[in-house]
RNA sequence: GCCGGAGUGGCGAAAUUGGCAAACGCGCCGCACUCAAAAUGCGGUGUCCGCAAGGGCCUGCGGGUUCGAGUCCCGCCUCCGGCACCA
């Protein structure tokens, strides 16, 4: 049966509609910087407009406007923005496919999904709303690429990238994932080709540091980052080419204490000095086959470890500096141009990858650490020993003979000690339309130069043929590309590439704190107030891109001397993703539940409600249409209720005086669930068992609404009600907004629930004069006393070994031991 | 392979510090209301033995520490996520 055509449901849309519109007309939730006011920055990572909100969505910003809701009613002036990651290639891809301009498809998508978040109730600032493929936001991020070059922190090269080609652009190394592309999930080729990069890697070793010092951020994710800069500590030394004094190879190593067990070194297939040590055109040859044949594998094939190293022998032979002996050098596969410097020292005997290489090419394995005595020999040694076969390194430990061997390196001038990063610099070209484009210029005369300050923005034409096929679409643009040189004023072609959609995320955050200020990024003032960002919430896929890129930006921000703070996140939640029948919701898979429906059928306080109900949020949410009426029906439940005791609640006057037993548990309860929700939002944002203690408050009211029919005074009973309900509509009021503030009203309540503060457990009414106290017989409960709280032990230890339920257990044995926990249990420990 | 996380009823999940395992919700069963249904309300619901009273067994598996272990320690198994020929 539809169920919108239920008639017993509450008047949701009515109440939905009307709260959202007293809220706007309010200006409700507009901040300003109040000076001296705690703030707080709460931030749900802004969307791409895609056209239409998901779940997903409705769980973040549930997630979000419940901590915002409930820090105002902490009395925190709280920031709590939208925004749109509005640059991108779906807006180009509807471009080709349906003749749609980005710019349209774009903007009428916003006007979609803001109507739609709108209609969840969220407490935003919508007069902070920022659009980043707006010209007066992308302006900035133009200013500050000058100042990056201008430091040296952007540059331009030409290198083997990653490409992708059915979105034909570039793409970063975060944006692969095993070989595909993260957006369209293509196969991913090199390709060489001239680009931008910011240089994350200057900032590797800060980026790391700081991962200890980001207690608020999940540890999965800061292990993640941590894999991700991947330092390793070594050596760098230069390897001499036999009979070629003017030759020497990089070779950078971790473990500089083996290279006595050198018995060959490997270069990567493309590595530059290759050329230089072919024999002649035979050998040149044969190193170009051998190249191409390596080229032609796929990065997957690449990546699988377990298959055989392939390798080509060179003539030429290097000289292990230790042992002074000449060894073979090899061209294989399995050495990387992209980390250290795309050469090693090959010790088969301690390394796995140089042991099977050393199998395959019947070449020598020299063991430079004593194994343990019943070491099979069949594979590498990695573990710790006593250096041996190592000349002056015989007889340390690992780590002692790492630092011997670098010392002697030193002193001979041959190398250094090295630190080496997993981490690449961040290409940020995009051979693409839709994107803020790099305020760069090439003369004839002056070669590349940057863009005047005062001629930006660099303003995205309007008008483009975008076909999808080869190359920036703006360099089709003439109007665009011709344009005059800032230094010369003669004839210069403008960058046609435009930047990755990431640098736009990178520091949204701080266009929030002023979007509208017109001066320069950010008001510094605005910004020193705001930042950093007290929680943020979003999906674990950021864990590496758009989180270890907004750091690096926000470090460079603090570089140039615009911003105070070192990180822009003091505390992350990542929630986790939603999920339908055991898969992620996708319309591939016809498992999606849309959330316009849902609102529609049950409105947005049940959708909210239920989102945070049915799972922990760092825990994947399965979503259960019958869960989803048990979350209406909880919400009508109070509804009726509140509607029903009308009269009576309101003839209550002044705070609840509880005189009798019952009325004192029951307050006692209603303190207890102030308690409990409060530590669950405070300590782990535990939002399921604190709407749990709700419904266990609004079913104990029912209780004692029956209950106290007979007996119980009718003030004392009014004020009661009363009071557990105000409780309930204030601690539900962040989860499901509009109705505990329909409620609040319907009440008597002349002003919002918002600004109401949030209820403090009141210590004497959580007092109790008695306990329940477990009675157990080897560790097994067999009964169960009430005590005083104050009942010395000797008193409850013998009120326990009399009890009627405990003594049938204590015959014919003997009492060994009696625990007594206060306030908890009694444990007797018997023997025979 | 390395790193991180998780295994608890039919299902989603609870269990502050080592102290009554399964709160809350879903589903299911029964009852009330109803001509009937829906909605709503009330009661029950880990599992095995038992008519019952009651008792045994239960937190992936095997050990250990403890008066007492879902929780701590040791050794396994499985699943999920990340990185991966990183020198």
């Amino acid at each position: 049966m539809a169920l919108d055509e239920r008639p017993d449901r509450y008047p949701f849309p009515e109440i939905e509609a009307k709260w959202q519109r007293v809220w706007a007309e309010r200006e409700q939730f507009k901040v300003t910087e109040q000076p001296g006011r705690p703030k707080y920055y709460c931030l749900e990572m802004f969307p791409y407009p895609s056209g239409r909100i998901h779940m997903g969505h409705v769980r973040v910003y549930a997630i979000g406007d419940l901590l915002a809701r409930y820090k105002w009613m902490r009395g925190f002036n709280v920031l709590h923005p939208m925004g749109w990651d509005a640059f991108g290639l779906p807006a180009e891809n509807a471009a080709i496919d349906n003749g749609v301009h980005p710019a349209v498809w774009t903007y009428e998508n916003i006007d979609n999904m803001r109507t739609q978040l709108k209609r969840m109730g969220i407490s935003y600032d919508w007069d902070r709303e920022v659009t980043t493929c707006d010209p007066a936001y992308y302006k900035w991020e133009q200013l500050i690429f000058i100042r990056m070059l201008e430091r040296g922190l952007a540059y331009r090269r030409r290198s083997r990238v990653n490409w992708c080609p059915s979105c034909q652009t570039v793409l970063a190394n975060e944006q692969v994932e095993a070989g595909r592309c993260w957006r369209c999930d293509s196969e991913v080729t090199i390709r060489e080709i001239d680009g931008w990069f910011f240089k994350i890697t200057e900032y590797a070793q800060e980026l790391l540091d700081w991962c200890d010092r980001l207690p608020g951020w999940p540890e999965r994710v800061l292990t993640m980052q941590r894999n991700w800069i991947g330092r390793s500590e070594g050596a760098e030394f230069a390897l001499p080419v036999a009979g070629r004094a003017d030759l020497t190879i990089p070779i950078f190593t971790t473990r500089p204490d083996t290279s006595f067990g050198m018995t060959y070194a490997v270069l990567a297939p493309e590595h530059p000095l290759v050329d230089r040590l072919a024999a002649d055109d035979e050998e040149r040859r044969l190193i170009e086959a051998f190249r191409a044949e390596v080229a032609r594998e796929t990065e997957i094939e690449r990546l699988a470890t377990d298959r055989p190293k392939r390798g080509l022998r060179l003539t030429a032979r290097a000289v292990n500096p230790f042992t002074g002996r000449e060894i073979p050098l090899f061209l294989a596969e399995y050495v990387l141009m992209g980390y250290g410097t795309g050469a090693i020292m090959a010790v088969p005997g301690e390394d796995q990858r140089d042991w099977d290489f050393a199998k395959a090419h019947g070449l020598p394995i020299v063991a430079t650490v004593k194994r343990p005595a019943d070491w099979k020999d069949d594979q590498a040694y990695t573990g710790d020993g006593v250096k041996i076969n190592s000349g002056f390194l015989d007889g340390l430990g690992i780590e002692e003979a790492k630092r011997k061997a670098i010392d002697w390196l030193v002193a001979r001038g041959l190398g250094q000690a090295k630190i080496n990063f997993r981490l690449r610099d961040w290409g940020i070209s995009r051979q693409r339309y839709w994107g803020a484009p790099i305020p760069v210029l090439y003369c004839d005369k002056d070669g590349m130069v940057p863009e005047r300050e005062e001629n930006l923005p660099v303003v995205l034409p309007r008008d483009v043929q975008i076909s999808g096929k080869g190359g920036s679409p703006l360099a089709e643009v003439a109007g665009f590309v011709n344009a005059t040189c800032p230094k010369c004023g003669g004839r210069a072609r403008r960058d046609t590439d435009t930047m990755d959609t990431f640098v736009e995320s990178s520091w949204y955050f701080l266009r929030y704190c002023s979007p509208a200020y017109e001066r320069g990024m950010f008001e510094p003032g605005a910004a020193a107030y705001w930042m950093p960002v007290d929680q943020y919430i979003g999906g674990i896929e950021h864990a590496v891109l758009h989180l270890l890129y907004a750091r690096f930006y926000t470090k460079v921000l603090r570089d140039l001397g615009m911003l105070k703070v070192d990180e822009p996140f003091q505390a992350l939640l990542s929630q986790g993703m939603v999920i339908k029948d055991g898969a992620k919701m996708s319309k591939s898979k016809g498992n999606v539940v849309d959330p316009d429906d849902l609102i529609r059928r049950y409105g947005a306080d049940t959708a909210r409600l239920f989102s945070l109900f049915a799972a922990p949020p760092e825990k994947d949410l399965d979503w259960n249409d019958r869960g989803v009426e048990g979350a209406s029906r909880f919400l009508n439940r109070i509804w009726r209720f509140v509607h029903t005791h009308l009269g009576e609640m309101g003839a209550a006057a002044g705070p609840a005086d509880a005189r009798s037993d019952p009325g004192r548990a029951f307050r006692r309860l209603i303190h207890e669930t102030i308690q409990k929700v409060t530590h669950d939002i405070e300590h782990d944002f535990h939002f399921n068992t604190a709407i749990s203690a709700v419904m266990e408050l609004v079913n104990a009211l029912h209780d004692f609404e029956r209950a106290s029919l007979d007996g119980m005074a009718r003030p004392e009973r009014g004020a009661l009600l009363r009071e557990a309900v105000e409780t309930v509509l204030l601690l539900l009021g962040p989860v499901s907004p509009h109705i505990t503030e329909e409620l609040w009203a319907a009440l008597g309540h002349r002003e919002s629930l918002f600004t109401r503060a949030w209820p403090v457990a009141d210590p004497g009414s959580l007092a109790r004069d008695a306990v329940e106290i477990v009675l157990q017989v080897d560790g097994r409960v067999r009964g169960r006393l009430s005590a005083a709280v104050d009942a010395p032990e000797a008193e409850i230890r013998e009120q326990a070994l009399a009890d009627s339920k405990v003594r049938p257990w204590l015959d014919g044995r003997q009492v060994a031991r009696v625990v007594v926990v206060p306030g908890r249990l009694v444990n007797i420990v018997t023997r025979g």
